[in-house]
RNA sequence: GCCCAGGUGGCGGAACUGGUAUACGCUACGGACUUAAAAUCCGUCGCCCGCAAGGGAUUGAGGGUUCGAUUCCCUCCCUGGGCACCA
């Protein structure tokens, strides 16, 4: 038997392939449809890559099989070859960019076609053939027709590289998404896409797709960036004017001490003359202006702003004069580029406040929660420690007193106010009081612990403990033990409340038990629940938990140990620094709507101050590119008429062929300068009028091409609505995760828009998206020329054959997840698929059954045979159905190992050689022609194991007779029997007993309980 | 900072609804064939202790639930991706 050879085998495939035509797809009404879909390449230069590989031969596989299946299998290709790299080509080499782009094109499909993908080439498309973006002209058409397509002068993201707009979606990081420049803003005369007008569509669609992985639908959901709120109007005092804001937070509109508008806002050139520092003003805002958004953006910037003296606004709320600033951390282009300040509740605000020194007013104070299972720990809590308590009560004497006595002499007067939180019995308020000192007590002289006893539901009687701390300059507040009720999470909280209440360096002083101790003292108790509801504090934990929350620890005292070893730790802190709150919580200092919850007070007040309202971070769409190769938007500017469409039967406008189309950098298109093509005839009037310059987006062409496939031919429409009725949806769509808020989210739009004007039969185009991981240099680093790590798909084809190249690309890891090429892990894959060449025909050069001797009835293959090729045809089915590529090529491996030299019949060898095609079409089909042509199959009939049908396996010849049960002492493996099937427990277990590790481990011990899970395990508890 | 996804031998990775962790492949080592090498075939191979039989720990760390946890729950750490002055 010679050794397999891939070049030649795969040479005759292809070329098998392209002229009796398997993969053709035609509209049928017998057989169910599969529309499988993935992202056609960018034609470049380089080829197609590693990166390209991946999704293709995934949907490749899923394509085949399907077909097998009996599903009437539409799988297009085409080419997206509008775009900057074959431009900027034809410029530095005075290539026309069409002629660039066809031999791109030959190349690129001459990669597919050896990477053996069942491509459907009669459809195959290009959006850059004049047939093909007619109807992209004419689909913009209907976009302008319905005024979703609109001309309109702004800033907007510009390439100083590529010299072209770029849409929202286009600009990564700060970062033109093709070149990596850093993007500036140009105003500039553009024509957008409406797409805002699909915010809430497009959000909702999202919904009926189930199928979708989560994350890019929170990808695409997050983008769209709904979210809710009020709009609200504060006055100009002495002036009609009024500024209009937008907040999601109009539960804190009583601590707006300020306002903020963006250097944009229109308001400031009208109250021009009243804003009596208006120089000052004018140069903040133009120097904002020319800032590039990333600089802008830049991390840990410092916010600037300047007010604007002369002017003061009123908050609705409290009536109160507050003033108004123009700042760049307020964006003009979102909401209404003006905001309401609350510092305390804004960390933007709140920065601001602290450096230009505008009042922090809290009107939100936190909310505790707490986990009902905690009902219980505090239960045994109490039984515990009103023991505990007794032995470690402190009088006030030793250290505390001495700090109790040093605190109150540095405090000046004796109307400063101190709050305890819990125990009176920590800094001991009748003390205090002796003094002469006010103290307010949260629960008079009664300890903490008694007052939990007397009430009746602890849930609230910890709420009225935190909620009786009031939001008043204190300048001590005094906590004994209540903290050490909480665990980490609400021990923030009420640490953030407290924090609010106190004056800026007021004292917080607290005790806890030293938690040794008390987890000495509570950890016994098999009731008291873990830390997750009651924390032991440790002192270095406690430092660096204050840090956070804005205090300094200035002395941590330690009782002396009471007789039985219990000792408290004093923790004696200063606040050094405010936070800020943004979280829910209760509402205070607002006048009726004292006490609150945030979640009703948020509709309530966002109706009586304002109305409510929904904004969205997506933007419109910027469709207009300063460049020459794309499709040119098809208007005409008349003088009288405006703007006019091309009539339908002049389209498409062609790209008219030059010389020159260096790109002006000045805004204008190079068409511009093409005055024989520019001039034309308003199509109304026939006056003198001129096309319009700007060309379409690299996106226009992919963002309707999924429909153009189902009907690629036609001249009179699009894409005919009864076709699309018999393909649409599309069923998968593979693809890169980058393209989620760009190609995805501009491809679903177009649809819903011509769903909505009764031109595509579905409201979503595709049922389900696949996105794949990306593949990896053999260093773990991402493929690059620069890092030369680059492999070359057509090297392996050349070394090892197509199908190797493909196998081990799906061997590497799931599909979805990002794996790394080794250069030697492909041999595998080669040395498997030699062994399976070498194997098979051995098997059909000397077929077993003739071995076995003629006139033998009903020869079978071995029992294992049959179970090994059964379990394979169903892992396989389920692993493509499932998207699980890397498992298959391991079930193959498996079976193979397995069975090899075992007795086989040639029936069952096709059964394996047609669950392999999907994955290795050429060797496949090479020995299901050469074992067809030993069995006498009529080979002529069937040009291709496509044309062949999926193997169904058999359930019951995959169980074997007798199972493996493992044999487990208190959940540790202690051997293994062989039993019958169905063996129950009492048989299983007295073989158990039987086992010499078994009887071991018995000595002396009697079992206590047995878990028998039938045909799997036994676990003896003793 | 916020939102996702993930963390398993020397490496890529496998493990059904909680039931023998490390399948499959690579690498490494030993052997056969060969004048020799390559290729091929056979065997060994996660870690620690042990000559072995055997024992012990182990799926990022810590804790929990359970007869039993890679899988479920809590806390934390790390990596990758997305968003980010969006009010």
């Amino acid at each position: 038997m010679q050794k397999y050879n891939p070049g030649k085998v795969e040479a005759k495939w292809q070329k098998q392939w392209l002229s009796k035509k398997p993969f053709k797809a035609t509209e049928s009404k017998k057989k169910p449809k599969k529309y499988i879909l993935v992202e056609f390449p960018y034609p470049s230069g380089a080829g197609l890559h590693m990166g390209h590989l991946r999704p293709y031969v995934a949907a490749d596989v899923y394509a085949r099989y399907h077909r097998m299946k009996g599903f009437e299998t539409l799988f297009p290709m085409g080419w997206d070859a509008f775009g900057l790299p074959a431009e900027n080509y034809a410029i530095k080499m005075g290539v026309h960019p069409s002629i660039t782009t066809k031999k791109n094109v030959a190349n690129a499909k001459k990669q597919m076609l050896s990477w053996g993908l069942s491509f459907d080439w009669g459809r195959e498309i290009n959006t850059t053939s004049p047939e093909y973006y007619k109807w992209t002209q004419w689909l913009f058409l209907q976009f302008y027709k319905k005024g979703l397509a609109f001309e309109s002068t702004g800033l907007i993201n510009w390439c100083p590289k590529d010299k072209t707009g770029l849409a929202n979606e286009e600009v990564i990081d700060g970062k033109c998404e093709r070149c990596g420049t850093v993007v500036e803003k140009k105003e500039l005369r553009q024509w957008y896409l409406r797409i805002t007008a699909y915010a809430e569509k497009l959000l909702q669609g999202l919904k009926e797709l189930p199928q979708w992985p989560e994350a890019v639908k929170l990808q695409q959901e997050n983008w769209i960036g709904k979210s809710t709120g009020a709009e609200i109007e504060f006055g100009i005092k002495n002036y009609e004017l009024r500024i209009k804001v937008f907040t999601t937070r109009p539960d804190t509109i009583f601590g707006a001490t300020y306002m903020v508008i963006a250097p944009e806002h229109e308001i400031i050139s009208n109250l021009k003359l009243q804003i009596s520092n208006y120089k000052e003003v004018n140069k903040y805002i133009e120097k904002a202006k020319s800032k590039a958004d990333i600089e802008r953006t830049a991390e840990g910037r410092e916010k600037t702003g300047v007010e604007l003296k002369g002017i003061k606004a009123i908050n609705p709320a409290t009536k109160e004069e507050v003033p108004v600033f123009v700042a760049d951390y307020v964006l003009g282009s979102y909401g209404t580029g003006a905001i309401m300040a609350v510092p305390a509740h804004d960390q933007r605000d709140f920065e601001f406040a602290k450096k230009y020194n505008l009042p922090i007013k809290t009107v939100v104070v936190p909310i505790v929660p707490l986990d009902p299972k905690q009902l219980a720990t505090l239960e045994t809590y109490e039984n515990n420690a009103s023991k505990y308590v007794e032995k470690t009560v402190r009088q006030v004497e030793g250290e505390y007193k001495l700090w109790v006595d040093k605190f109150l002499k540095e405090i000046s007067s004796k109307d400063s106010s101190i709050l305890e939180l819990g125990s009176g019995r920590g800094l001991d308020a009748n003390y205090v009081e002796s003094l002469g000192y006010k103290v307010q007590r949260t629960d008079g002289v009664q300890s903490f612990i008694e007052y939990q006893k007397s009430q009746g539901k602890e849930v609230i009687k910890l709420n009225l403990l935190t909620d009786k701390i009031e939001v008043k300059p204190y300048d001590l507040i005094f906590a004994n033990k209540v903290l050490l009720h909480f665990n980490s999470d609400q021990f923030k909280i009420i640490v953030k409340s407290i924090n609010a209440s106190l004056k800026r360096g007021g004292i917080f002083a607290f005790s806890v038990m030293d938690f040794a101790k008390s987890k000495e003292w509570f950890g016994k108790d098999p009731k008291m629940e873990s830390e997750r509801y009651f924390k032991y504090w440790t002192e270095g934990e406690m430092r660096k938990e204050l840090h956070g929350l804005g205090f300094t620890v200035l002395d941590v005292l330690e009782t002396k140990a009471t007789d039985t070893g219990y000792k408290d730790l004093l923790f004696i802190t200063k606040k050094c620094s405010d936070l800020c709150f943004t979280d829910y919580g209760k509402v205070i200092n607002s006048g009726q709507f004292d006490g609150l919850g945030t979640d009703v007070a948020i509709p309530k007040m966002a109706e009586i101050f304002g109305t409510q309202v929904v904004n969205y971070k997506l933007r419109d769409w910027v469709f207009s590119r300063q460049r020459y190769w794309g499709e040119p938007i098809p208007l005409i500017h008349c003088e009288d008429h405006g703007a006019v469409p091309v009539p339908e039967k002049d389209l498409p406008v062609k790209l008219p062929n030059v010389k020159k189309y260096e790109p002006t950098g000045t805004g204008e298109s190079p068409l511009a300068d093409i005055k024989s093509w520019l001039k034309t005839k308003c199509p109304i009037c026939k006056k003198t009028a001129w096309r319009e310059t700007n060309t379409m987006p690299q996106w226009a062409g992919s963002s309707w091409y999924w429909l153009r496939y189902m009907d690629p031919k036609n001249k009179n429409k699009f894409s005919d609505l009864q076709k699309q009725k018999y393909w649409s949806p599309v069923d998968v769509y593979f693809g890169g995760m980058e393209h989620t808020t760009l190609h995805l989210l501009y491809s679903r739009f177009w649809n819903l828009f011509l769903y909505d004007q009764g031109l595509v039969s579905q409201k979503e185009p595709y049922v389900l998206r696949k996105p794949h991981g990306i593949i990896l240099g053999p260093d773990g680093e991402k493929m690059s020329k620069s890092r030369g790590n680059v492999v070359d798909p057509q090297t392996i084809v050349k070394q090892y054959g197509a199908d190797v190249l493909r196998m081990y690309e799906m061997f590497l890891g799931p599909h979805e997840s990002m794996v790394a090429w080794s250069d030697t892990g492909v041999v595998g894959v080669s040395r498997f698929l030699d062994r399976v060449w070498n194997w098979a025909n051995e098997i059909i050069e000397a077929p077993h059954e003739a071995r076995k001797g003629k006139g033998e009835k009903g020869v079978q293959d071995t029992q294992k045979v049959e179970r090994e090729l059964n379990k394979l045809i169903k892992k396989v089915t389920e692993d493509i159905e499932n998207f699980r590529f890397n498992t298959s090529i391991s079930a193959f491996m498996e079976f193979h190992n397995q069975i090899k030299d075992d007795f086989i019949t040639l029936e069952s060898l096709q059964k394996f050689i047609k669950v392999l095609h999907p994955f290795a079409p050429y060797i496949t089909e090479e020995l299901a022609l050469r074992s067809a042509e030993v069995l006498k199959l009529k080979k002529n009939k069937v040009t291709s194991l496509q044309q062949a049908v999926w193997p169904l396996f058999d359930e019951s010849k995959i169980l074997e007779s007798e199972s493996e049960i493992v044999v487990q002492i208190n959940g540790k493996v202690r051997g293994k029997l062989r039993v019958a099937l169905n063996a129950s427990e009492e048989t299983v277990k007295n073989e158990a007993l039987k086992l010499e590790p078994v009887k071991q481990a018995l000595v002396g011990d009697t079992i206590k309980r047995v878990i028998f899970i039938k045909g799997r395990i036994i676990n003896l508890v003793i």
